[in-house]
DNA sequence: GATTTAAATGGACGATTGTCCATTTTGGTG
DNA sequence: CACCAAAATGGACAATCGTCCATTTAAATC
């Protein structure tokens, strides 16, 4: 059982990173000072040394934190989703832009770190597991569907569609951080949509995953 | 004429700036201190003050001047391209994954940047134009291309063909920032345009963009 | 060549940074 | 209740931050 004494260390660490994760946020990396987390976790100075070894390894965990946080939205998703492929990519495309995801706060943390990226080496460990877990997920689904559809060049289609729609996610989240006020989600689902229906009629076609998708090939 | 005085106040005031964006790329923002910008520089640690009135504007500067060369190289190629749709989209699309404008440096300084974005109005606002910039150039190509093929919701598809090829390449430059030594360009730009050929069968078909990529549907 | 004036210098300055530890507080145990 | 030890406190500390200005340097003008 555990006690009050390990119960309160461990909230206090969670309120640090708390801490940490609402000023990056709101204020940035560069004035996410020890003095701004310890006010607004509202713990005294010592307890970052104390708990975390210093400010930088606060950060890593704070990272690490978020980034756990999106899997377990995304991997919720998943688990209530369907087993075909077209299912579980709709479900990620979807999640992936949904509010409970691509919201204010994580898309202002995950792009102040990702600036960082490059000079923080935990940052950059971090940024890549959460991409490599995305990409195997969505490169399964896409097998499927492309061995599926039988073209002869199946797993280099695969291996594209996953590649364009996860960078095609980026851009969204992309257009998300810069404004936030005018982003329209289902456009944004729409349009990944009507280029997946382009590449797979059958799949993402007029019984597919948008109402109004019907168009499959515009020209030719 | 220009005097010597001049001459060397303006190149006192490049070289600060050069200095700036050498230090956001190589040791990031939260690194390029006053004393950083100053050494490399080779210059005194009054002349950030002196010619820019303190260091915030210096930044700010900065970013001016890296999204002015960002639109210089691409308008040169774009000068240097056909008149017809796919033959600028194919530019937009080759250039924006050059060499030249697709590397180390830039992508460093670009994500540095937009981390602080949401925290530097100014930084925001020429985020804002280099990104502005870029849709009009390609959404006025798409229009051509949609309007050729003659479909009855051109304007929609423009949109949505501009909306998503402009967030594939924003993504990839994510790939590129995240992994620039496994970075394929050939690749990324193949991507792009099986999609597009997927949507555009008889403007990026067999003899459209890609050798290889005569795939217009996958399935169906 | 002497004078003027714009440009550049480099150190002083107070404010703020992150680290660390002597002290106090508090939950657990005998 | 007394004792121990883990947890938390908050200020001291050196280092660094960005700003600013008295002084020096050197180009332009007379």
């Amino acid at each position: 059982m555990t006690g009050k004494r390990q119960q309160a260390r461990e909230k206090n660490r969670l309120t640090l990173i708390e801490a940490v994760l609402d000023s990056v946020a709101e204020k940035g990396i560069s004035e996410t000072s020890v003095s701004e987390i310890i006010q607004r976790a509202g713990l005294s100075r010592g307890m970052i040394h104390l708990h975390f070894g210093g400010k930088d390894n606060l950060l890593n965990e704070a990272v690490k934190h978020s980034s756990e946080e999106y899997y377990q939205g995304l991997y919720a998703l998943l688990n209530a989703a369907g087993d075909t492929g077209q299912e579980r990519i709709e479900m990620i495309v979807r999640g992936d832009l949904s509010e409970e995801v691509l919201n204010r706060r994580n898309v202002s943390i995950w792009y102040a770190f990702r600036g960082e990226a490059r000079n923080r080496a935990a940052i950059a460990a971090y940024s890549d597991t959460r991409d490599a877990k995305l990409r195997n997920m969505v490169h399964d689904a896409f097998s499927r569907i492309a061995q599926e559809a039988g073209a002869a060049e199946a797993a280099d289609i695969a291996r594209d569609a996953t590649h364009g729609t996860l960078a095609m996610l980026e851009g969204m989240w992309t257009d998300y951080l810069l404004h936030p006020d005018i982003f329209d989600r289902e456009e944004s689902v729409r349009v990944v949509f009507r280029f997946l229906s382009a590449l797979f009629p059958k799949h993402f076609g007029v019984n597919g995953a948008i109402a109004n998708g019907r168009s499959k090939r515009v020209d030719g």
